[in-house]
DNA sequence: TTACGCAACGAAAACGTTTTCGTGTTGAAA
DNA sequence: TTTCAACACGAAAACGTTTTCGTTGCGTAA
């Protein structure tokens, strides 16, 4: 087993000292031809790489991204972190991910535990038990610490940084207008708590549409699902004890199981009931019918959130304009809609 | 900004040495009580918290695990990742995770960037363009540094190191065999170029099945699709020029565009044709009809990989005992096929 | 008084780098 | 011969810890 060189063994092989190794290695003119040849060589021998935990601690910079996220198993996420890890590699970091698991606790101790000198900043997107508990103490901490913190999808007005999102509200807005202009009459919304986020954004752009046309909201057609795994009885609820014709969900699995619900009942999508959905994920790509959704580019949420964590860790100077990127998105038209 | 308080920065402030501070946070009986208290309630006050990187470098452990796969926006990758974050998390370590996008180079250029000190191991299933290649130096490289690998899934016999994976070729024999004893007798196969090491060895699965029930191999009904982004037109061909009943596929995204082209020329999944595919993922989950499907449990290999690299990492002597895990497969029966 | 033991603390090395600031040797100019 | 610059290299600090090994000062026993 051949242990890590270090440049001190190279220095001690060669009877030089480390400060001559270490220049020779970096070219620096101070160093005859000779010994530079001579230590290079060996270096390249022996395959030696400068220890990066050793470059850290002297240059107080890890080139490392953390990344916080509620959970992994999930495609919009997955494609987020694929976006940062690109444009991070591309400039020379390393992400390390933790998972939330939408605990607020496991938030705050990951965090934490990064925060102690792992990595140079963050890109998150909070968990629904820190959303509901409007707690971000942790967070204020680390950016008051110095380390930027960049937000993604799950944000909050309450804590200053950079963020980047869609515009939730508006993309909700346009694809219950695309119902109504094309005389859907009946559409129903299935949707989360409201204490999530995105959800709330996309519930009011859904009541925006319906009150900009002056069609009056019943109650009755909106659902707001609490445990996602269960969701099956009140979607089929729904489309059981409504006259509806069209539906709109905040979310692919949403879509998809309404579908389902639909096709129980004996009802043809998109002839009886069209629906559209939200994030354009593996489901809506794969389903029968296909699914008409709102994209939500999540490469571009990454590549984006990265760029703008790295921009801020490489300028020295912290100036504390914060901005809050909108990434597009656009109605992604499939089977589960006609037109 | 309150800047990261250190041990230096205590003593200064309390005057007294580093030593005393340090010894005082780790509650040492070398310090009167008096001091410790002192020390205690200022390090609290200041939020003192060591710093990991100098740790790292003194203990010449990082607690951090390198994850290097092809990808991660894959349901299958990602539910491996999230078994190891949550076993790595609960003895204390973190992951670090980079994509070699298939691609030999960057799984070389990623695997040695995380040796240079940043990880004690690795768990990592092989790029393509490696298993083609069959160059496995940078492996070897690392394991010759002592740093523990643990190869997941596409894994090779050329490199000797601990593995977990599926039983490849035993799970694709029995969802050949289930075929074969409910009566079908035409059955396809949609696989992958063998260069792949999971799809070859399913590919061996079903024809030792095939064989060992007296089927003569049909070459037309096996088609090893190159592309997996144009493997449509080549699967249209397969299911509307033969006289198909049934069809194993290697993955999912076969299974379901196998679906697709099935109902395309006016048949029914599963009456006309039977279909089984491999992973149980979002799509089987999903699609209409869900798919029978070969289940493997990317969890629960993440865990079994996580657990034994970690064993690896914290026992001292290193013996040379690499073991191979095999994690239990078995057929999820679902609406694509009938019994 | 001397010796000794103990309690409480500090100095310094070590982990692996980079970089600043010497320092000694050479050769050439004055 | 003296002086000085250029050259080639080394010593040491610094990053933030932990830990070993002193080193005090003091009380107690002989």
């Amino acid at each position: 087993m051949r242990r890590k060189v270090t440049l001190k063994q190279i220095a001690k092989e060669l009877d030089i000292s480390i400060s001559t190794v270490s220049k020779s290695l970096r070219d620096s003119h101070e160093i005859s031809e000779e010994t530079r040849l001579k230590v290079k060589a060996f270096a390249k021998l022996y395959n030696y790489k400068p220890n990066n935990i050793a470059l850290s601690l002297k240059n107080k910079k890890t080139k490392t991204i953390g990344i916080i996220i509620p959970e992994i198993v999930h495609h919009f996420f997955a494609t987020v972190i694929s976006g940062i890890e690109h444009v991070a590699n591309e400039f020379g970091y390393n992400v390390i991910v933790t998972l939330s698991d939408e605990s607020f606790d496991k938030e705050v101790i990951n965090l934490e535990m990064l925060a102690s000198g792992s990595t140079d900043g963050f890109i998150m997107s909070l968990s629904k038990e820190t959303q509901l508990k409007k707690d971000f103490h942790h967070l204020e901490e680390v950016i008051n610490q110095g380390m930027p913190v960049v937000l993604f999808d799950r944000v909050t007005n309450d804590v200053f940084c950079d963020k980047v999102i869609i515009d939730d509200q508006l993309a909700a807005y346009n694809a219950t207008e695309f119902f109504i202009t094309n005389k859907y009459k009946n559409i129903a919304l299935i949707t989360t708590v409201d204490y999530v986020s995105v959800g709330k954004l996309r519930t009011e752009g859904y009541l925006k549409a319906l009150s900009d046309y002056d069609i009056k909201l019943d109650e009755n057609l909106v659902i707001k699902v609490e445990d996602i795994d269960h969701c099956q009885k009140q979607i089929i609820e729904l489309v059981t004890n409504n006259a509806i014709d069209a539906v709109f969900a905040v979310n692919e699995l949403f879509a998809v199981t309404a579908i389902k619900a639909i096709n129980k009942i004996g009802k043809k999508v998109p002839d009886d009931i069209a629906v559209i959905g939200f994030t354009d994920g593996i489901i809506s790509q794969f389903s029968t019918p296909t699914i008409t959704t709102v994209s939500q580019n999540g490469i571009k949420m990454g590549q984006k959130a990265a760029k703008m964590l790295i921009e801020r860790l490489e300028k020295e100077e912290d100036d504390e304009q914060y901005t809050t990127e909108i990434i597009e998105t656009e109605l992604i038209f499939r089977e589960s809609t006609t037109t």
